[in-house]
DNA sequence: CGGACGCTACGGCCGCCGCCGAACCGTCCG
DNA sequence: CGGACGGTTCGGCGGCGGCCGTAGCGTCCG
């Protein structure tokens, strides 16, 4: 099988609604079980369990058996970032007459693996961009020196480690980048200890507490 | 339709053999007409008629009319990006008994847009990276002071400008990342200045020259 | 003007695949 | 042990969609 065919195939996974839910479903890097997965899916379980098995033998998944449950996950970061990828090209809901209510949740503030995106993410980005605190193109970023002195004084300090520092990330929401790697991580980190935000059961949606709301308008003069 | 939905009505576009040849045809930035990409997709100028008015209309490519001729690139570099990514996650050929022709000449030196992706491409970045010249993570890339140096001295200055200026882009063929975003660009620009490398007609596949050979060998160490 | 050419529109065939119901295995628990 | 539960397998149904042949439209050129 050729490069393009391989490529094609693991297209035709991710082409398939119920398949499509399920991966981003796990798009948090949780683990989940089957029938989650089949609640996520918007199928039956057995149909479920078929669109895993195959999702399973082409590595976009990784199992791990517990008892009589089935704990599934994505197989590796590359599968997260192939899915951004693919909603950064699918775009944000075409203008519309009235608004549209299922994800606006999501599109608020939820988590990219392990910082902030969403309105709320992309908003934080924008805020430090202003503030000189970080520079921000298309495809790469860095922290100014203020910035390291506003992260340390906010309590993100990134820690040390292999990742890379400061990276943007093409928010498929917004279309616009929001704050990931070492430094995006630990921004999110930060806001939770803080309580200004809060995770939800079962989504990546992220909810704004009311000491997020006056501590993101206070900090960064953000308001949503 | 909601968000997941139209990603998977993105990757299922993806997902069809057919199509897939015709983007990845499409995926150095060049503009093709209808009937060279029937050749690409190996299918009749009546099914790639209806492939490319669909992929049109999803916004994965435009269209500009010359004459009798429609001329059909990439809408944007999201796109490229895309194809990137999933290519990345389908991962190079299986090791298999016997070796593989059809590609060979793609895995050994490509362009990626504008700069040198393959094993070309991932030996140079090493090369660098090795002399200290620039720094590369996973997802985000430096040059340093001594690289700066070097590639001047090499006469791959960098021109200013909004793009990014140094960024590792994962190579699909040899996973493992290769240098985009100006420094890359100059970099390539430079190769073929020198006559070190050529491009190929109708193909992303660039051909190591006699000098390059030598070139390279000399200047990076890079033995192919 | 007439023919060649690039491209598109329509219709029909056919295979693939997503879906569920029913039945079957393995695990947990009273 | 028996029942509940998670998960999988199998079989059959139905529809979507890719493919091509034919036909039609616009453009170029002798």
């Amino acid at each position: 099988m050729s490069d393009i065919t391989r490529m094609a195939a693991v297209a035709a996974l991710l082409g398939d609604p119920a398949r499509a839910r399920i991966l981003t479903a796990l798009l948090d890097g949780r683990a989940l079980t089957a029938k989650e997965l089949a609640f996520a899916a918007h199928v039956s379980p057995q149909t479920t369990s078929g669109h895993l098995a195959r999702l399973t033998d082409a590595t976009l998944l990784a199992c791990e058996k517990q008892g009589r449950h089935r704990y599934f996950r994505l197989a590796s970061p590359l599968v997260g970032q192939m899915l951004e990828s693919v909603m950064a090209v699918a775009g944000p809901e075409p203008p519309r007459t009235g608004s549209w209510r299922g994800g606006e949740a999501l599109r608020t503030a939820r988590t990219c693996y392990d910082h902030l995106a969403g309105r709320l993410g992309v908003a934080l980005a924008d805020s430090l961009h202003a503030a000189g605190h970080v520079t921000l193109a298309a495809d790469g970023g860095e922290v100014t020196g203020s910035g390291l002195v506003f992260l340390r004084d906010f309590g993100a300090e990134p820690p040390p480690g292999k990742r890379v520092f400061c990276r943007p990330c093409l928010d498929w929401s917004e279309r616009r980048p929001h704050i990931a790697g070492r430094v995006g991580a630990a921004l999110a980190t930060r806001c939770l200890e803080l309580g200004w935000i809060a995770r939800q059961r079962d989504s990546r949606a992220v909810t704004i507490t009311a000491e997020g709301q006056s501590g993101f308008a206070e900090r960064f003069g953000i308001r949503l």
